[in-house]
DNA sequence: TCATTTATGCAACAAAGTTGCATAAATGTA
DNA sequence: TACATTTATGCAACTTTGTTGCATAAATGA
């Protein structure tokens, strides 16, 4: 990783108020450097143990709540997270795009060039936000 | 519960060639009585204890299999299931419309009047399938 | 009613997530 | 740079969730 991305990372974490430490740093580290979302126990292997499982939940909760990363949903019982890359902030997320979540290698993915639909929704609901997840083929995969 | 519903259940379980057993049977009295998802800790609490919890998870993923059941995912781990209601069979699920869960109350429903919007992907990507869920404020909460 | 197939319950785990609390590290100020 | 204060971390102990193997019970067709 180069000295501008530990930088910004740096910048990242003053800009949400937070205090700079080892671990966030390093969280944010392995979310720049993977090329897809990352579940909570991807966190213990990149890292090797380095850091407590406890600091991770705790982290990642933070990094949700400032608005730095973004859940995406599944069936499976291991919640995705991936960086905003919106202008998103505390409790004001912003992060409108398509997830895709490949069958083949089970990489799940921001579409950050995509934008959700318009949804119609039935007389008297109130949408306060639409996850769109695909599943499919990813274009590595075909 | 009606005698129709009841004669309805083993018809379900029949055509799907299962055989009836008192769990499939409860298991599906529960979803048909419910106004909504159903996460696995509910089966516990709504039938008081009577069935094995491992009993619970196979025949939850049994239901599955046959496309009796569909999932519904979420960022809080705890999948949500509901009954199919279209012309689902095994390893070919037509649940097409879009899920809603309710920020006040917690609940997730099937919005079956609707249909999941045309998806505009990069090239290169293959959709299998798409799931949409909206939260916000359901019809009741408002 | 009986033989065969299949589902269930139990035990024993493994994995995931939570909470309280003492200690360590980060930060602003002197 | 040193110090006081605030905040994050690590650890223990725990709860909840999910898995697997195996003996037994129940369902089914003959
Ligand atoms: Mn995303
Ligand atoms: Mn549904
Ligand atoms: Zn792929
Ligand atoms: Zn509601």
């Amino acid at each position: 990783m180069s000295n501008k991305t530990k930088a910004s990372i740096t910048d990242m974490l003053r800009a949400s108020n937070l205090s700079i430490t080892d671990t966030r740093v390093k969280i944010l580290e392995l979310f720049i450097d993977s090329n897809g979302a990352l579940e909570h126990s991807s966190f213990e292997k990149l890292a090797g143990h380095s850091f407590d499982r406890v600091t991770v939940y705790r982290t990642l909760q933070t990094f949700l709540d400032k608005g730095i990363i973004h859940s995406i949903p599944t069936t499976d019982t291991s919640i995705r997270y991936a960086l905003c890359k919106s202008d998103c902030s505390e409790h004001d997320h912003h992060d409108h795009h398509i997830h895709f979540k490949c069958e083949e290698c089970g990489n799940t993915i921001c579409l950050d060039d995509t934008t959700v639909p318009e949804i119609q929704l039935p007389k008297g609901y109130a949408a306060h936000n639409i996850d769109v997840v695909v599943s499919g083929v990813c274009k590595e995969c075909k």
